[in-house]
DNA sequence: AACCTGTATCGTAATATTGCAATATTAAAA
DNA sequence: TTTTAATATTGCAATATTACGATACAGGTT
């Protein structure tokens, strides 16, 4: 099929894979390391951070967008963009939980 | 294409690319989450857990197995998956880094 | 107005993912 | 050995993703 089955699954299990799946792509990591790493709004080099052609990276900051990552607002003729704080801080708070819930065992397989 | 060119992009960048992938469907999180939930080695209650046929969970397996995230061991006629804790807390490490990186900026668009 | 610059969208080709029926494999049980 | 139970693999159809050239669009600049 190539589609997910959602109906099945909790929101919050499809937005977590939501966010997870917006993240799964070497480019996407790259450009949010790169938001991460200026710490600032960032008009208009985002392209030529990648080896990507433009509209590839539109594309992907498209997805980014989507998912809730990242902002873009316009700014005279470029766009910035920038990480979205609340959708941040939000999943930091769950894969926080997520990977904390984790409580090795003394006797595994 | 529908291939990411993944010879311009760092390996961590990579990595963290391929388990947020893995991550990234909500099937695979919700193995996660169950996974987590028993905190031990499960053997063969995974199926009837998801509301997906048989094959399709073995094939979110072995995404989970192939990204490094579980392991599976044979037990009897079953397999035993459990989280695999050195990757866990490796990423755990990571994801704590790279959200912890965030410091929003007073002033942004 | 005409032009440039930055970005988005469209269209399309190549490839990957998702899902499952059918089948194979493996190991214990009868 | 035959059967049974659990899991993996194969094969395939439907859909999604990735990438980019061509093009459209928007806001400045001249």
């Amino acid at each position: 099929m190539g589609a997910s089955k959602t109906d099945f699954f909790t929101q919050d299990q499809i937005d977590l894979a939501a966010i997870t799946k917006a993240l799964g792509h070497p480019a996407r990591i790259a450009i949010i390391q790169h938001l991460l790493k200026v710490n600032a709004c960032v008009c208009g080099d985002i392209v030529s951070e990648l080896p990507l052609a433009q509209p590839t990276v539109s594309q992907h900051l498209k997805e980014l967008k989507n998912a809730g990552l990242i902002k873009g607002s316009i700014e005279g003729n470029s766009i910035c963009y920038c990480i979205n704080e609340i959708v941040w801080n939000k999943y930091k708070e769950i894969f926080t939980t997520l990977f904390d819930s984790y409580l090795p065992k003394v006797k595994c397989c």
